[in-house]
DNA sequence: CTCTGCATGTAAAAGGTTACATGATTCC
DNA sequence: GGAATCATGTAACCTTTTACATGCAGAG
């Protein structure tokens, strides 16, 4: 069977120890999120799949009338986890809107309309910073060394990107009219 | 009609001029690629619904035998990417399955393991860095400002991508054993 | 008794990529 | 003459989101 990106956030959860659907959801809306989300309509099948393939296996372990599977990892699924871990291709997309409206700003004919969508930028991204530093205040200590590194990434990666905005913002109303591209 | 990211797209290569379905291709391949990529089997469906709405007009400007259709916007269409392009919200999403592995990677056990991870990564944005500085080379002079901008928006941004994973794998590879996230 | 959280799942729609098919023109 | 580029389009496929349907358990 092919593994999809999909597949391996589902493995690499369980590699955490046992978990249902429901689990997986929650961890990963608590951790992947901000670079890689997952809904229901994938997780349910794909379990099927991963389970059909050897790869997990489930363990009914209902609480009273309440139905509940725990999925674990199965020897073939700890190795293809770690083999998909140690490949190193890996893909990267960004899908920017913000960043597609300053791209097409220059058809509003103003540098302040552009200045305007650059602050539009920042507070998306102040919002997203302030979520992550929630996360860091509510559980920073005690994560594992990798999970850390993800949230410092994070963290510096919108801290950056509001800098750039400050700053551009700060040209674009100071000089409006001799805008270089920020070089 | 309901417009989406992509008919937003169109709208905003043709504010700058007429262009057939391949010029968008290629305006885009050549621009927002690297944060917001379209394939032809989305452009010409959705020339005939931005058509068919009355936001953009089809002139036929065949070339001998070759057929061709220019493409430009109406009133009605340059009102709409206007009232798109001065609208706060934006969404901004990252799909990054270097990070993916970064999050999962403590399920490899060694912190060896992780600074390979990141050093993965590194090399990728310092391959898209490239391409970047090589645009900016090639017609860094010439473009309009907003467009200057985003150019310059992705260069910051990958330089600080291949920055943070340079300072990372340092640390990683001097305390072995006491990482602490990066903060 | 009601609300929130736990839990499983599906169907339909939306969005996007890939592969294919076709053919003219231009440059070497 | 051959290769690259210009040009249009569709069909199949894949992935993902959204909305819906269902119902138990525990807290207040």
């Amino acid at each position: 069977m092919e593994l999809r990106a999909l597949s391996y956030v589902i493995l690499g959860v369980l590699a955490r120890g046992p978990a249902s659907g429901y689990d997986i959801k929650a961890a990963v809306d608590g951790g992947t999120r901000y670079f890689w989300a997952i809904s229901y309509g994938q997780i349910y099948p794909e379990l099927r799949r991963l389970t059909d393939a050897g790869l997990i296996v489930g363990e009914e372990a209902a609480q009273g009338g309440r139905p509940r599977t725990l999925h674990r990892l199965t020897d073939e699924g700890a190795r293809a986890l770690e083999a998909w871990l140690t490949t190193p291709e890996a893909g990267f997309e960004l899908r920017d809107e913000g960043l597609l409206k300053l791209f097409f700003a220059d058809a509003l004919g103003s540098l302040d309309a552009v200045r305007r969508r650059v602050a539009a930028k920042r507070a998306h991204h102040e919002a997203v910073l302030g979520e992550l530093l929630a996360i860091e205040q509510g559980k920073g200590g005690d994560l594992p060394p990798a999970v850390g590194l993800t949230l410092a990434y994070g963290l510096g990666l919108h801290a950056w990107a509001v800098e750039w905005c400050r700053s551009t913002e700060r040209r674009l109303s100071g000089d409006a009219g001799h805008a270089d591209g920020g070089r």
